[in-house]
DNA sequence: AAAAATCTGTTGCATACGCAACAATTTTGT
DNA sequence: ACAAAATTGTTGCGTATGCAACAGATTTTT
């Protein structure tokens, strides 16, 4: 899902010297952090997949983002003021690396010897979430259940340079992703394959175009 | 909509003794940029008002971004390889600073004087535009056209600390902004004034719940 | 290995929404 | 000040999509 500018291992290495930078782990399905009063909260995924849950009054849900390896996440990158609370839910074991966007310009100590690549990569991070949610509005964008399903599959197509590829998402979290109903999903999915646009095997997904 | 974090006058007054970095005014309807082949470029609108716009092929178009002053901008922040072009049009005269995406981290000289702060507060810009992606996404996953006008009136009302705010698109564009159709967003309005939700003199919306 | 939970796949029904078309109003350009 | 262009507002129609409900397959838990 994110654009690799780089290798970002440089988080995954840290030697947490930085007092403000704190690392923590997470169980499957356990609540990573709530988007609530903590308005200075910037987090890093740098290991296992999670999801930024919305529920509305009506108790519907919606994955409003899904994060993976090195991506970045916080309540710092999220407006204030949205009526429904927003939570951060681990789809695996998960770890990740909390500080505060503060100790992006403020130095924790005079002279923290890592905070100059620190913010540097913190950067590059946060140009690759902008990539990333621009191509979710691109999805987001389109009209109907069939071009956002095609232009889903031919973004994950084209990060493989291939015609095919394998669901990230179960089709079920897909269909919330597209923000679509999985029924609609389900059938629009069938039509495509009747067609002959796509070919389906399991998680295996191949355009025929 | 972009969050204010901060006065961002900084870029205004910018003396361009940096050389990389380039101011330019356009008029009213002229084409800012193309999201094309260009993949290095960054802009900041200095002052005016511009869309990102996609036509798809049947010609339908979307405003996938509006951006207004202090807003950033450009193609390194898009996902390449995406199938239809994409432009920024001017929709009020503009004035407009193009630097590149490598400017950020290579000192275009070995002390060049403004570069420090110049970094720091483009991250600033990249991150209140990460909110606003994210307030963007926050609209366009409402399954609904009704909910879609009801959370955009609502951020606008809030930002404004009122029940009442003036439009600031056409609502023409607004429906594209949204994602619909014109006409069934018109229809929708004329319920939710129906059902005494809102009120609506001109281009001023006056929630009235 | 059995039980529970989640995911996949399908269908009938109702309606919200996209589309087309047109008139009235407002804004822009000369 | 006039003409042209764009925006606003409304309506009829057809269909794509949301919703509910259910059965079978797959995965997870105990």
């Amino acid at each position: 899902m994110s654009a690799n500018f780089e290798n970002f291992d440089f988080f995954k290495n840290l030697d947490l010297n930085c007092s403000k930078v704190k690392k923590q782990f997470f169980k499957k399905n356990e609540t990573i952090t709530t988007y609530i009063e903590k308005r200075n909260q910037l987090c890093i995924l740098l290991e296992g997949q999670a999801d930024l849950i919305r529920y509305d009054f009506n108790g519907n849900k919606t994955i409003i983002g899904h994060f993976s390896e090195n991506n970045i996440f916080g309540e710092v990158l999220y407006p204030a003021n949205t009526n429904n609370e927003l939570f951060v839910l681990a789809k695996s074991d998960c770890t990740v690396l909390f500080f505060s966007y503060d100790c992006l310009w403020n130095k924790c100590k005079p002279n923290c010897t890592f905070h100059k690549d620190f913010s540097e990569q913190i950067n590059k991070l946060i140009i690759s979430k902008v990539v990333d949610l621009n191509t979710r509005i691109e999805l987001l964008t389109k009209k109907n259940i069939r071009d956002k399903l095609l232009s889903y599959f031919d973004i994950n197509a084209r990060k493989d340079l291939s015609k095919s590829f394998y669901l990230s998402f179960s089709l079920t979290d897909l269909a919330d992703y597209l923000s679509v109903d999985r029924s609609a999903m389900m059938r629009e999915i069938s039509h495509l394959r009747d067609e002959g646009f796509i070919e389906k095997k399991g998680k295996k997904i191949t355009l025929l175009y």
